[in-house]
DNA sequence: ATTATCTATAGATCTATAGATAATGC
DNA sequence: ATTATCTATAGATCTATAGATAATGC
């Protein structure tokens, strides 16, 4: 299972069958996680009978990899696609981290219950965590340069990274379902204020990343 | 069952088989999830068949209980001995932070997999649940104490505490299996350093929770 | 004709209990 | 005697398939 299934791209519309379950199914995954929800709490939540949903998807597994594959080609933190490439790390770290916010926060889908957890190591999921942690990797070599050009103090890089992928998996994704959305650059100045030499810095950062993408 | 059962409180001796089970099961947990262990599994780690279990744990889930429970008594955080009290705002989350990665760094048992995902929100477990989200609650009070005295910029304390809570399940948790770990000290650098309206302070703030635990 | 649903159920789990057997501690 | 293990299995899931029936689109 190195490959994604065919089915992860062909488009779902609003408010068919197929959408109903993968919103019910991120919902539950999310609640009570990928084991701890069964396809006939699915079916119960989208208003059919348990055996229905094969006939949409050929098997459970197939939901929650539709639902992975949706996110990453929605995410260019995921497809590989660093933004701002002749840009300062701090900038383009900055714009990843609120890029993601955006594309978290205005998914269909929620993705929560699959990425906090363990399920992305399984098997069938490999192809998802392979993406997501070259994505990471690439966040941890900017930490680096920011380092060796003096933007960033001295810190452990790994660490950051992994307070990156904290705010990815946890923060934002709780963040989404409160009442009032933090917006994603304070999640991102958060980040940066961390590491930053001089924090103060932080809100040109944020002007250098709204040029840059403007430009494009 | 919103009290912990008896179980909880019986010591168990190092090497003993139902410190195997724990040490097994919290294992597996964190690498497959609570709902994605089987009891089989459990035993097998352990090397004695799945009905033998239930010979030192009522269920699997007194099992999890037990984890919970553990982890609990063993943190000042969760037992709401918010440490010094004494002191500034600053230097009491940077304690409590750097005091929580030496109580998970030190426990002989892996609670990730169950801090981590939605099985707190099980019913079995409210009581976990809800001491966690008292001491989180704490925390976020600390943060608007931060911010009214000037020491902290002006920020949504509710995402800093979840930043926080980020980095006690995810952060501390992924660090403590690394080769080389993180000192507790950076950890809780990384987040003062985030809030701090003047960052190059987090050296005193240190220093500060240094001569206050001295002193008891 | 095709697509979507249904009922019924196979087959594979999984948790926990019953009751026998072996090992350990006075 | 008590504690720890075992085999066997009950009873409750859970995923997925088979095949019938209903709804929809030319």
């Amino acid at each position: 299972m190195d490959t994604y299934p065919e089915r992860t791209l062909e488009i779902v519309a609003e408010g068919s069958t197929p959408d109903l379950i993968l919103a019910a199914a991120g919902r539950l995954f999310t609640a009570k996680g990928f084991h701890g929800t069964s396809t006939r709490e699915i079916a119960l939540a989208v208003g059919i009978r348990q055996p229905s949903l094969f006939h949409h998807f050929p098997s459970k597994t197939a939901i929650a990899q539709y639902l992975l594959e949706y996110d990453r080609l929605r995410s260019p933190f995921l497809m590989g696609r660093m933004e701002l490439e002749g840009e300062r790390p701090a900038v383009r770290i900055y714009q990843s981290l609120r890029g993601e916010a955006v594309v978290i926060t205005t998914s269909r889908y929620e993705l929560q219950g699959l990425y906090l957890t363990e399920v992305l190591q399984e098997p069938d999921f490999v192809f998802w965590k392979t993406e997501y942690d070259r994505a990471l990797a690439s966040v941890r070599a900017l930490m680096i340069t920011g380092v060796e050009s003096g933007d960033f103090i001295e810190h452990d890089a790994a660490l950051a990274t992994q307070l990156f992928d904290a705010m990815l998996t946890r923060v934002i994704r709780w963040n989404k379902n409160r009442e009032h959305d933090a917006a994603p650059d304070a999640i991102a100045t958060l980040l940066l204020r961390a590491v930053l030499r001089n924090p103060d810095t932080v809100a040109e950062i944020r002007q250098a990343a709204d040029r840059a993408l403007a430009k494009l």
